[in-house]
RNA sequence: GGAUAGGUGGCAGAGAGGUGAUGCGUGGGACUGCAGAUCCCAUUUAUUAGGGUUCAAAUCCCUACCUAUCCUCCA
């Protein structure tokens, strides 16, 4: 499979090894509702991960969780409660939503809170290699000692400094220096540290939960394209401090921001559509369906009518699904062969998860449209759908009813007879009672056929 | 202002030199006790504008305009 990495431009062939691959993910700031942008990208990545292991290379997926912040402490002076309590409660929402999308890949969160120990091994670490300087309100890392700052975002040293917001640490040794370590201030959560009590600045978090999992590699370091710069920037150049190496990392990617009104969706701006407002009208499979539409990497502007849409598909294909469920003997052949080449190939070209759900549309187009499917091609068309499903997930799981199969098709059969009969009045009232339950009849060309909604 | 990514039908969105996917919407038809679904046909002279390269450009190059993201809060 080929990804590509933000650092070169280029596409980078990934999943070759047959040891475990290392993603690391940045995961939220947990100080509000997780909302639509974070289903976007965690989703793309969960998709990224299930396709690798479907094709049979193993991932160990990490994503830390950043649960002490400025931001927290802040929101937590507005609401009264204790900023741990607040981002304990803000964890849990995040984690039903991750539950409720159906991201369920991760392997790790690690919880920024829970790897003080590590984070303050690095400073030191850092510390020692002269990388660090202390200022009155914390540590400090030292940029100009990284020749190559900027290699991420793409900008040399010249252009770095048009723009840069001239404000507050005027003591910072150079503007483009982030903090490390901050002292506590009153009220505030702190933990004990060779420089005194305080807590950890946003970006060391990441490399001390990465670099304590992974070691001297990481393979794929995803996260939105909102954080760049400076989030990633300054990781990169924490990385390549303490590893005397540039390559760390070997590939970093991004996800499109999804915008709303022609506006990034965010936290900041408040234009935000949260999770909880959305489950309430749609389910998993469509909410993953209209994400993985569109292209991880390219922004996408949200509107409820692409839900719409995706609500008409997944039924759709999960109609066509249903009906290949029913084909036996002979009828139309269809070659599943080049449908299956076909999405594994764009799935392959830098995860087009769009064009891989085009062509499951065609093939379920190419099953509608049959009266009868042949008894082997049903059976790899279906193996095709359920293939995809295990990285997609887009097709709904089956409810269980407590009404056995055979007393449906009874009932069935008892409705249609009713019918010729002309019993409308007793024959509705079968459908409706089983609708009740569930199950929704369908009157067609050859018969009435039935599924569990 | 700088960096980066873009501008494709009514709408959403792929494709990256050689008859412009796919879905939604709209109009018409078939099927039908009703409901739902499905099928067929049409919407199809859709690639921001202007130059250039080429036998051939949505795709490569140049210029202009427009949009988004980032430029030390953000998935």
């Amino acid at each position: 499979m080929k990804l590509k990495d933000e650092i070169s431009g280029k596409l980078v062939e990934i999943g070759t090894s047959s040891y475990p691959m290392k993603i690391y993910v940045c995961g939220p700031t947990v100080y509000d509702k997780p909302h639509l942008g974070h289903l976007r990208t965690y989703i793309a990545y969960d998709a990224m991960v299930k396709y690798l292991r479907h094709r049979g290379t193993p991932v160990f997926y990490l994503q830390n969780i950043t649960d002490i912040d400025d931001k927290i402490i802040n929101r937590a002076l507005e609401t009264g409660q204790g900023p741990l309590v607040l981002s304990r409660e803000y964890t849990q929402n995040y984690i039903d939503a991750m539950k409720y999308a159906g991201v369920d890949s991760v392997n790790y969160y690690a919880m920024a809170t829970n790897h003080i120990k590590d984070i303050i091994k690095q400073i030191k670490r850092l510390e020692m290699k002269g990388f660090t300087y202390n200022l009155p309100d914390g540590i400090y890392f030292r940029v100009w000692m990284l020749k190559n700052y900027g290699r991420l975002k793409r900008q040399s040293p010249e252009e770095q400094k048009t723009g840069t917001r001239a404000k507050v640490a005027d003591l910072k040794e150079d503007q483009r220096d982030f903090v490390l370590w901050k002292f506590k201030k009153e009220g505030e959560p702190s933990w004990k540290s060779p420089w005194g009590e305080g807590r950890p600045g946003w970006h060391i978090e990441d490399t001390a939960i990465s670099l304590s999992f992974f070691g001297r590699k990481i393979d794929l370091h995803g996260a939105g394209r909102d954080l760049l710069f400076p989030h990633n920037e300054a990781e990169l150049s924490i990385m390549t401090a303490l590893k005397n190496s540039e390559n760390v990392c070997t590939l970093w990617s991004y996800t499109g921001m999804l915008r709303i009104n022609g506006e990034k969706m965010s936290k900041s701006l408040n234009n935000f559509i949260p999770f909880d407002e959305l489950k309430e009208k749609y389910s998993r499979e469509e909410v993953r369906f209209t994400f993985l539409s569109s292209l991880y990497s390219s922004d996408l502007d949200f509107s409820w009518s692409m839900l719409e849409e995706s609500r008409k598909n997944v039924s759709y294909i999960r109609r066509s699904y249903e009906k290949l469920k029913k084909q036996s003997g002979k009828g139309v052949s269809i070659d599943v062969g080049t449908y299956r080449e076909l999405l594994y190939r764009n799935m392959d070209d830098d995860f087009n998860t769009r064009v891989a759900i085009s062509i499951l549309i065609e093939l379920a187009s190419e099953i509608m449209k049959a009266n009868n499917v042949e008894e082997n091609s049903a059976l790899e068309a279906k193996k095709l759908f359920d293939d995809a499903n295990t990285f997609l997930g887009i097709m709904p799981e089956q409810r269980e009813t407590g009404i056995p199969d055979q007393s449906i098709e009874s009932l069935v059969k008892l409705r249609d007879l009713l019918r010729k009969k002309k019993l409308y009045a007793e024959s509705d009232s079968i459908r409706d009672s089983l609708n009740n339950a569930g199950i929704v009849m369908e009157d067609g060309e050859n018969g009435t056929i039935w599924r569990r909604e």
